[in-house]
DNA sequence: TTTTTTCTGTTGCATAAGTCACATATTATT
DNA sequence: AATAATATGTGACTTATGCAACAGAAAAAA
């Protein structure tokens, strides 16, 4: 997620006086936080890679959302429906803030610098929480494993303004996101490369079409 | 979307006297708006129903996301990825109220009070809007069709907190909502019957489980 | 009303995608 | 460096789902 306005060096120069939020730092593959209704919790991830994941009653393991720099997570935006357990991990070491909802709405009493500005941002960055959610969205309603990787591959591409990418997950985790059987897209992965689409060196992959 | 507030009682009352907001009606089958990015356009509907729809170049039809009633939608929450055309269209006849994000998020001259509380209680519309996309994302990553179909009703049962509701789709429609080919759900929802898990009277549902 | 259009329900068939299983490569841990 | 753990790559087999086609029901239009 792109903004202009960088929360963590933000942070950093104006740490909130406060004490409304709570900062933790976390290592890789830690449970960040459990979406459980009622604590209304918020929460902003400063730095790192960290993934929301679902798994289900037959061992079935679903990326539901993957969040990096900027994002917003946390159960203020998740109606919890299933009774399915839903875990944010942590993908990379990564920096958290931790709000309650409430509390960062109301006026800040102290009125510390840092408290106002993430207000007057807020919208900004809710409104790139959205446009993620429907990104995510047209990638799910893609028809075949095909054409989610391919999805996947363009929309990474002109993220990074170039035909030639690292792949942010392992291919693993990969499939996990795009809701579909390892092996069946290792086959189309396969496939994809004898049809001179794309190409993958390690973790790197070439799109080799337009 | 279930809200406190309800928006069109509440412009009918003090209607909005800056000239920022356009109120519009349509019939059904109308088309609201197109997806195209830069005029930064966010709709509130009013009353009624609305989707907004994906026809891909195989004349694949998808239903991206469902609207009613305080439901938020337009450009502004939206990536434009793909070239394929996004239209949202009128399922019966509906009131939608028309911004421009920019205009809406800037204090109002006239002071209204329209504006205002509609301003006020933004940040509730969108958490909702937000919650709404979560939800769709949780139906969307189930793996089955008949897991799809298992969770779609029992969102619809605990929403209308009754085991018996009318579907607010087509069959048609709900195939293309849940990303599956319409006689593949047909078949599932055969077997579904089958196995004494649900009935269907017409349009009618029962859910015959817990 | 009659006619036309759209929706529902069902089938046979083709194929994409899931399941299982295993070998090798790569990455962590001791 | 040795061992364990996890990720990648691939193949044989099964199953779920897509596709095409059609008849009857229901809804919309004439």
């Amino acid at each position: 997620m792109d903004t202009s306005f960088d929360i963590e060096s933000f942070f950093n120069k104006f740490s909130c006086d406060c004490k409304k939020a709570q900062r933790k730092t976390f290592s890789k593959n830690q449970v960040i936080t459990t979406y459980i209704q009622k604590r209304n919790q918020l929460c902003i991830l400063l730095s790192g890679h960290a993934d929301l994941v679902r798994y289900d009653l037959n061992g079935n393991r679903t990326i539901v959302e993957h969040f990096s720099k900027n994002a917003l997570f946390g159960e203020v935006f998740y109606q919890v429906t299933t009774n399915n357990e839903l875990l944010v991990e942590a993908r990379s070491s990564c920096t958290v803030l931790f709000y309650i909802y409430d509390q960062l709405k109301e006026p800040c009493t102290k009125n510390c610098e840092f408290h106002s500005t993430l207000s007057e941002h807020l919208p900004e960055l809710i409104l790139n929480k959205i446009t993620d959610l429907n990104t995510r969205i047209e990638l799910l309603t893609q028809r075949s494993t095909r054409d989610k990787l391919l999805m996947y591959f363009s929309l990474i591409s002109t993220r990074k303004l170039s035909k030639t990418f690292e792949l942010p997950f392992s291919l693993t985790d990969l499939a996990d996101y795009l809701n579909v059987d390892r092996s069946a897209m290792m086959r189309e992965l396969k496939l994809l490369k004898e049809d001179g689409l794309v190409e993958k060196i390690g973790n790197r992959i070439i799109l080799l079409y337009e």
